[in-house]
DNA sequence: TCTTTCCATACCCGCACGGTATCGCTGCCT
DNA sequence: AGGCAGCGATACCGTGCGGGTATGGAAAGA
């Protein structure tokens, strides 16, 4: 069996994505000819040819396409272990929890607190980090995140959930709708919605929002409303009002973790969460 | 960047595997110095120690271990890829199905139908497998399957659910549960049950087992007796009965596939088998 | 202390990867 | 139509690195 290497992936991934060979060796700091061996090369091995070349455009054949998105898997788990691997050897071990500020749902403290009364717990570092939590897990760089269903996109990370909660729309207290005992999706048509950096292009208008207190500024300032989980409500300023919506999907706040982790501190502080998570909800949160 | 090469994983895998320079080296194929040197490159770029010398025992240290792990992943990732392309290169496209004979719970031929009813079908190669068939996804051999929640493992595949089943205890009608019209777990505590390939070892006692005739045989033999999804039903030999298991959770019939597959035929299909899941329920199947 | 075991070091060699120069094809412009 | 420009392929060359052999050195057992 013919193995491929890393460098290869990367050879061709830069070809496939400028689907140029001389941009791609510029892009990889090396000239073009060894560049076009290797991906001859590469097609040879595996038998199966990946461009078709014609003299003034390159393009991906459907085996190129399959392989660019396999590539894109294997570079990014072998940066991720790396990265792990790495984090792992430090001479101070911490768990690097990644959060949202103010999207905790008000449960971190006790999180926190009971993951320290677990044997052998870790400090625990934060890192607040808005838009695409998620690529910190994947890229190796966190060991845990708190996220939201649906918003998030969840695939290759196991997850615990924690809190599901229903949705507030969140304005000034001079809008149209803040007279309103609640509202519904149809109401907000027309309505700025903040877009959190690295979401898709379009969807929402209105300015890039990067923290909480920037995003409360703008909808006082009537620049934006919002829709944002209920536990949002302990951290209102009083110029904002929030009633529910009754139509939007609820979220479900999760710990979520790169699968197959085997840490024996991260089990324990999934198993903290958990626990802290069913006290909350045992109680009739 | 430091970058890891998919050569390094392999001979770093070899020698956490082994815990002996020596024998990796012999399963590697080379000679046991540069072995060593490969080993210790590594360790220096990644600016971490991964294995303890004794002088006469080799350990996996913290960081060692979290590696082992990774490399594991990227390894099946490289190998999936480069099967993957291999096959979308093929002169004759195809969908490859994995299923265990007689566990589709009667679904497939319509869904079969459904599916070449689709606009761009392609052929189905179905191959039967009995344990461990997600690995075939895994390892990039297959498209999908069709698998068994919660008996097999979907991390890593996204998944449709096809159909839920209670389960039915199958033993010939000599057996002394056989008059019972309803039986639970407790019951079957001594019994010999299935040791299906692949799994765990020490759980399940008897034989192993490779196909339903061959099961159903050894039933009938009173070699051993089975817990089996519902849908068996109308593929007993006459000389077995088959009793509802009270408190045996409900077995779902899901179609899985690889995360983040893109391929077209792939989505046409998963599409019939919701279409064909979602009518069998709906007329109160 | 002598032996055995096993990883590390020293040294050498061949090849494969990368660079430079050039060719050849093809579409475009005049 | 012919010349030109863009771009990938080919030819050829040098060198760095991955791998092999021989040997050292530390530690455990007899």
């Amino acid at each position: 069996m013919e193995r491929l290497e890393v460098r290869e992936l990367v050879y061709f991934t830069a070809v496939a994505e400028e689907l140029h060979f001389g941009r791609a060796a510029a892009r990889l700091g090396m000239a073009q000819p060894p560049l076009s061996r290797a991906i001859r090369q590469l097609e040879r091995r595996l038998g199966v040819a990946l461009l078709e070349r014609g003299s003034r455009r390159v393009a991906l054949t459907e085996a190129g396409a399959v392989l660019l998105r396999e590539s894109r898997t294997v570079l990014d788990a072998a940066s991720a272990a790396a990265r792990r691997t790495r984090r792992a050897g430090r001479a101070d071990p911490r768990l690097v929890l990644v959060i949202k500020p103010g999207g905790d749902g008000g449960l971190l403290p006790a999180i926190l607190d009971a993951y320290q009364a677990e044997p052998g717990a870790l400090p625990v570092e934060l890192v607040c980090s808005f838009g695409e939590r998620e690529i910190l897990l994947r890229e190796g760089r966190a060991d845990a995140a708190l996220l939201h269903r649906p918003h998030h996109d969840l695939t290759g990370l196991d997850t615990q959930d924690l809190l599901t909660e229903t949705q507030l729309l969140v304005m000034p207290s001079s809008h149209r709708l803040a007279g309103r005992t609640r509202v519904c999706l149809n109401d907000l048509a027309e309505e700025p919605l903040p877009r959190w950096p690295g979401a898709s292009e379009g969807g929402s208008p209105g300015p890039e929002v990067h923290d909480l207190g920037q995003l409360l500024h703008l909808i006082a300032l009537r620049r934006m409303v919002a829709v944002l989980p209920s536990s949002i409500r302990g951290q209102l300023r009083d110029d904002l009002v929030a009633v529910p919506v009754d139509d939007a999907e609820p979220t479900t706040l999760v710990l979520a973790w790169p699968e197959r982790a085997t840490s024996p501190a991260l089990a324990a502080f999934v198993r903290a969460a958990a626990a802290v998570a069913g006290k909350a909800t045992g109680h009739g949160g």
